[in-house]
DNA sequence: GGATATAACTAAGCATTGCTAACTTTGCAA
DNA sequence: TTGCAAAGTTAGCAATGCTTAGTTATATCC
């Protein structure tokens, strides 16, 4: 019998990053606290002083996930110069970050969702979506007609909905030409920018 | 203790049904096989006549979705003249569908998603894809440059994409002037036939 | 019309999982 | 040193998906 490790140290941190280990492993998975507990090496019940709930888990899991969007696309698009180069790598971050972490992206969108139990998640969810918005409004991208935030909002549902289809194996040749991303990248970023031609 | 049912008559339909309704009370639920079976009256291993797995039983559920979606963006853009009032149509008809059926919606798209898997959810995907790459050839909306399945590809995105956020609440003043789907239609629609202006 | 095969169902049970309750150990602070 | 809160532990419950083995109804064949 081994014995018990009593003070893990940083047993919240373990936990989010054997979770986003497994997800990487296995991004469609069913991530269990139990497994992610024994994997670490502490008892089944362990996370829930931590976390009192899954939930409560997986809403930290997609902070850190937005988060992460935010910096990439920041990082990404800052040497760009010109307006569709910017928009194609501020899309390109985002589809590249959803193909590289589909299993957190799916935390992040499809499944801890419930945003009004997390205000900290949609504060970090708002703060990624910030960064296209800005790009928006410093290329003075939008019409008179539909303001900046109607087209940032449309941006955003672009490449978020190419980002959900692409993680779900749902681009194929009967949908798209190519299934590259700076290929799509180039498609939403054209698409945004075509008031401005 | 009552009489068991042994011959229920359709049993497969009646617990898509149920699982309809479950989904249509609470839209984030998981759904429970065992649930779904004791409400209908039959045991809890009984659905496994029909359905191997709960996944089986997800995928014909997506499966009736998307005919279902098929079905709405058709009947809704049949009546409609022009160019972006037939796109506004489409989008409306699949912002709708998702708002009427956000449970249902997260099937489709979130839960039971491997499409390789079940090559007949992949086939009544594409036949709903189709209504909107129909509608893009028809009023040949494509530039050369990129064609009309790349441009359908992007709508489809796009529609998908505000779909998605609409359902999971992260439409909100702070993403978007209006949140009603008229107005999300319309904007996506302008923004499909820019080109065509 | 009666045997029989098969589809449709029941019952029992197992492993996993999220969560709670009650208890124990550790480290810090008065 | 003592006491207390934080961070663990063990035990156990209820729900769930799935498997196995047995039972019943329906349909088909002769």
């Amino acid at each position: 019998m081994e014995k018990p490790v009593y003070h893990h140290g940083d047993l919240r941190a373990a936990l989010l990053d054997a979770a986003e280990a497994e997800l990487l492993a296995d991004p469609r998975c069913t991530l269990s606290v139990r497994a992610l507990a024994a994997e670490i090496g502490v008892s089944a019940t362990a996370p829930h002083a931590h976390f009192k709930t899954k939930a409560d888990l997986l809403a930290a899991l997609a902070v850190r996930g937005f988060e992460r969007l935010r910096d990439e696309t920041i990082a990404r698009s800052a040497r760009t110069s010109g307006v569709e180069q910017r928009f194609a790598a501020l899309a390109e971050a985002y589809l590249r970050f959803s193909e590289a972490y589909p299993g957190l992206y799916r935390i992040m969108f499809l499944i801890g969702a419930d945003f009004n139990a997390y205000p900290e998640l949609r504060r970090a969810s708002l703060a990624s979506f910030h960064v296209l918005e800005d790009a928006i409004r410093e290329y003075e991208l939008a019409a008179p007609q539909d303001d900046a935030l109607d087209l940032a909002f449309a941006a955003w549902a672009l490449v978020h909905g190419m980002a959900s289809l692409l993680s779900d194996d749902r681009v194929t040749p009967e949908v798209a030409r190519s299934q590259e991303v700076p290929d799509l990248a180039r498609i939403a970023a054209r698409l945004i920018t075509s008031r401005h031609r």
